[in-house]
RNA sequence: GCGUCCUUAGCUCAGUGGUAGAGCGUCACAUUGACAUUGUGAAGGUCGCAGGUUCGAUCCCUGCAGGACGCACCA
């Protein structure tokens, strides 16, 4: 029996320790012994039997975010959920901790874009793909990090089940999950107004918004016969719709739907009077104009009323041209012109410079929301589908009822708890307010919406089967590209950068799987052509059919020379479908030629991956023939641009083949709202007996069966609506259950002075370095001791010191009682045979008692308690009273020595120090289990110690 | 506006229907001990204010004051 260094050196042990608990694989459910009898193999040696097996206990780590490193508030749920874990594991259950990342869309979206700002690139300038394959190898580094993270604060999770958000099968069944949605009317697309942040040029959901305090100036315009105020007066122009209460007095003369003529910004228009009671009679004057394309609550009016809605700011928050003068304006330029010119027209009635409101902002960025109205994908949370007059197509859910029911109802019933339980209150306030939820976003970076829009008509396929995909891809680039220059019938090859072009786009189009490539007989398409081939090894067809359109005397003119030459006016009319240049074609011509070709190939090769080399004029004719684009303002494609066509089966309502998939990619709480199911494999049970088998000898399948319904959702309050309402709605909703039995939420972290940490401030404390200076140990103490249910965590790194020197206590225990033990020879006979004093078996209860408090404590989520009550035991109770009493019983041996008892003294004497030792060592492991959830690495090190060959970690509790 | 919570020692916070606890800090003494420190002890609180219920309230109820947070379409 080793006896202990003379000190705890916490860096030297943790690393190794949690080393050997990977390695024992224990933090696999699957390796923890079904059974642990006594007596069993030599790890076992204390403890009672006990059977492990049906009884599992889950928690589904929240993933952290893929995106930079774990900071204090991390630390806090790898602590409290450990604890779980540890506690449950060593009580016999079958213990999963499922760890994960998040890819975090719009967050990591807002994180990469400040690196590309550092770097002086954007995000608008990357192609789609690039984009997303940078993101991607940025995610998987932080992902790295992460893992390295919470294995240095002891995170006892199983690796062998990690998962990503954006691993293969889980986006498939996100996506599916979609589906089915859509499929029962849960998920609708409309042209509704959203959250858009000009800076981030996505839309937001309602609570990825914040609510800034601030004084503007309040403007009170003359709008015909009537006041009406505003703050935004930027948005006015528009307005042509004046609204007031059905029962104010004051305008009982005015009739809904009247019409007044009146002169407003920038001239004479014709206002419409409409009556609607959500018009506040006490605010203002009691009269409004609404700007339904830019307000959400003159939005509903206009719904309601069936008025029309345009548009006033463009997406990058600049005024439109029916701002007139003040179009492509900033808003913050314009708001004091407007001003001026209402001033002068004599328009303005007056202005209050003090009011006080709250501008909706966006919460990454703080640049005010401009809402904005766009077509998008959302989620129904209210009304079942049939309430909402459309067509129910229900048939996975038995109930057919509103998501947000099916969340108050998990709650209501007592299925789901909260703690602490006034978070139930908070829970129930926000659903019964919640609002459909957008979950379309216009970035790059998350989970692409499976839907796909027919090119045709605009038809929605959600999921379709892409048979084939086509490429369209302009030739590189020639000399009388550079020097803009028609070029038309005459063949000119390409020059250096159309052969490095060439080169760009086939090394794109390598891993497509190419089958055909077609090219036009002109010689820029056809070494374009070539260049591909070479890199996807698909054969060439040369199709006369899609050279380009001849300009006829133009061809070999530069753009200017044609305008001198000819006109101005002549040269503009290029795109003029009918227009022909002498000796030249008309684009109808072309059109018909063109698209007659294409029509020949795509009912040959149709099912094969083609890729069509040609000049401008094939992306404009395609651009017309497919997607109904009027030439004129179609698109002239970039050289050697791709433009991508996906195959499906033919559109049922126009019998078009080609598809684009929507480009947005679903708010990542769209995902992460059905973590619990996807980790554990959710699979729908296929009706099929064939994939019944199938799906039974996946071992993904067991574990849905095995550990969902989830334990414990451990998270912090602040994503309880994010996050832990949509789990429960998504995961009641796709598999029937709730996805966990138990909700606990954390507080957020704070500094001494109760401050929220942030880097500007400088107070923040990064887990992973006082680790390094005082031991995970002590860390995680400091994060539990005081911590209770929903309240913030005050933390300082006095108190992480403070349990710093509780680790060092413990160790000094442990050195001490190891160093009493008496000599084996002496042990050795008396074992077995060693009676305990009326002392002894006091202590022995006392410790019982102890151990039953701080299990009723764990299993009511009281870790505060639970944390406290160990640390008081073993320091107050244990070290200072418990040992400081034994002293004297285990010196024995020196009092002999100086005076020589009897021989039967002597006995007697052993017979006590043994008793005394024996009780030490039982209080000492009792002590050890009890702490080892909260101080894991220096309670496994001391047990090591005692018991070379047994884990703690597994331990009978 | 609606909602949730908080107010207890100098600071940060626990806690309980029966005249209050911890950590840190302060003070005194002891200790080189198993202890890169620790032990023993002390000082320090009409438990925000005012009512009510109760034999008894810091705890339950009502009101008020101050604070924190969440939600929200007042132009």
């Amino acid at each position: 029996m080793a006896n202990l260094e003379p000190r705890y050196d916490h860096n030297a042990i943790e690393g190794k320790m949690y080393e050997l608990w990977e390695k024992s694989g224990y933090f696999n459910p699957d390796n923890l012994p079904v059974s642990r009898v006594k007596g069993q193999g030599s790890r076992r040696r204390r403890g009672s039997p006990r059977v492990v097996g049906v009884k599992s206990f889950t928690i589904i780590m929240p993933p952290p975010n893929a995106n930079g490193s774990l900071h204090v508030g991390h630390a806090v749920f790898v602590t409290l959920q450990d604890i779980l874990i540890r506690f449950w594991r060593m009580r016999g259950r079958k213990t999963l901790w499922l760890p994960g990342a998040d890819h975090a869309g719009f967050e990591t979206q807002v994180v990469y874009d400040k690196k590309l700002d550092k770097e002086g690139r954007n995000r608008y300038q990357i192609p789609r793909e690039e984009l997303w394959r940078e993101i991607w190898n940025f995610t998987q580094e932080s992902k790295k990090v992460m893992e390295r993270q919470l294995r240095k604060l002891g995170a006892s999770c199983d690796w062998s089940r990690e998962k990503f958000t954006l691993d293969q099968n889980i986006v498939r069944e996100a996506q599916s999950t979609f589906a089915r949605m859509h499929e029962d009317g849960l998920i609708y697309r409309g042209e509704r107004i959203v959250n858009w942040c000009p800076k981030h040029q996505t839309s937001l959901s309602d609570i990825e918004n914040q609510f800034r305090e601030q004084v503007d100036s309040f403007y009170y315009l003359k709008y015909g016969p009537f006041t009406i105020g505003t703050a935004r007066p930027e948005t006015k122009f528009g307005d042509k719709y004046v609204v007031m209460h059905p029962s104010d007095e004051r305008y009982k003369k005015y009739k809904n739907g009247e019409k007044i003529n009146l002169e407003w910004i920038n001239g004479p228009i014709t206002a419409t009077v409409v009556k609607d009671k959500v018009v506040d009679m006490k605010f203002g004057t009691g009269v409004m104009t609404i700007t339904p394309w830019h307000d959400a609550a003159d939005f509903e009016i206009a719904e309601r009323h069936g008025l029309q809605k345009e548009q006033i700011i463009d997406f990058n928050g600049r005024l439109l041209p029916i701002a007139g003068e003040f179009a492509g304006m900033k808003i913050s330029e314009a708001r004091p012109k407007i001003i001026e010119k209402l001033k002068a027209k004599d328009l303005l009635v007056k202005v209050d410079e003090e009011y006080l409101h709250n501008v909706r902002v966006c919460y990454k960025c703080g640049t005010p929301i401009e809402p904005q109205i766009r077509k998008q994908w959302f989620v129904r949370m209210t009304a079942p589908p049939h309430a909402q007059g459309q067509k129910s197509k229900v048939k996975s859910q038995k109930s057919g009822k509103a998501l947000r029911d099916l969340g108050i109802e998990a709650v209501k019933s007592g299925k789901i708890k909260f703690f602490p339980k006034n978070a139930e209150k908070i829970y129930f306030h926000w659903l019964r307010e919640i609002r459909d939820w957008n979950i379309s976003r216009q970035i790059v970076w998350g989970i692409r919406i499976p839907a796909w829009f027919c090119l045709g008509c605009e038809e929605t396929k959600i999921n379709p089967k892409i048979k084939s995909r086509w490429f369209i891809v302009r030739h590189g680039e020639t000399d009388y590209n550079k020097q803009n220059r028609f070029q038309g019938a005459i063949d000119i090859p390409l020059n250096e950068t159309g052969i490095a072009q060439a080169r760009e786009s086939a090394k794109k189009l390598r891993n497509k799987k190419i089958d055909l490539i077609i090219t036009s007989p002109l010689i820029r398409a056809r070494q374009t052509a070539e260049i591909i081939a070479k890199e996807c090894g698909a054969e060439i067809i040369v199709e006369n059919d899609i050279r380009e359109r001849s300009f006829g005397e133009w061809d070999g003119m530069e753009h200017d020379e044609v305008k001198k030459k000819y006109s101005a006016e002549s040269f503009s009319r290029h795109l003029d479908p009918s227009f022909r240049v002498p000796g030249g074609a008309s684009w109808e011509e072309i059109t018909t030629r063109m698209w007659n070709a294409f029509q020949k190939h795509h009912a040959i090769h149709r099912h094969k991956n083609v890729v069509i080399v040609g000049h401008g004029g094939v992306a404009r004719t395609l651009q017309n023939k497919i997607k109904g684009i009027p030439i004129i303002e179609s698109k002239l494609a970039g050289n050697a641009e791709i433009w991508e066509l996906e195959l499906a089966d033919p559109c049922p309502k126009c019998g078009g083949h080609f598809y684009e998939q929507d480009p947005d990619v679903f708010d990542t709480w769209f995902s992460s709202g059905q973590w619990p199911f996807l980790t554990l494999g959710f699979q729908e049970a296929k009706s099929s007996s064939m994939s019944k088998v199938k799906s039974q000898k996946l071992k993904v399948k067991s574990d849905f069966d095995m550990f969902y319904p989830t334990d414990v959702m451990e998270t912090g309050h602040d994503i309880l609506f994010f996050w832990v309402a949509r789990m429960i709605m998504l995961g009641l909703y796709r598999t029937g259950k709730i996805p966990f039995k138990t909700v606990y939420l954390h507080g957020l972290v704070r500094d001494k002075d109760r401050q929220k940490m942030s880097k500007s401030k400088g107070n923040v404390i990064d887990p992973l370095g006082v680790a390094e200076i005082y031991g995970t140990d002590a860390l995680r103490m400091a994060l539990v001791v005081g911590n209770t249910p929903g309240s913030d965590i005050v933390i300082s790194e006095e108190k992480i010191r403070g349990y710093r020197n509780f680790a060092t206590k413990i160790w000094n225990i442990a050195r001490f009682v190891l160093m009493n033990k008496p000599e084996s020879g002496v042990m050795g006979h008396r074992s077995g045979n060693i009676v305990p004093t009326t002392e002894d078996r006091k202590n022995l209860k006392q410790l019982a008692k102890i151990k039953f408090e701080i299990t009723k404590h764990i299993e009511k989520f009281e870790f505060h308690l639970a944390s406290e009550k160990v640390y008081h035991y073993i320091w107050h109770t244990f070290a200072d009273k418990i040992i400081e009493k034994y002293k004297p019983r285990l010196r024995h041996v020196d009092i002999q020595e100086s005076f020589a008892p009897s021989g039967r003294q002597a006995k007697k004497n052993l017979a006590d120090q043994a008793a005394a030792y024996q009780t030490l060592e039982t209080i000492l492991i009792g002590s050890l289990k009890m702490l080892h959830p909260f101080m894991p690495f220096i309670t496994e090190e001391i047990y090591g110690k005692l018991h070379s060959d047994g884990l703690l970690m597994v331990e009978n509790w």
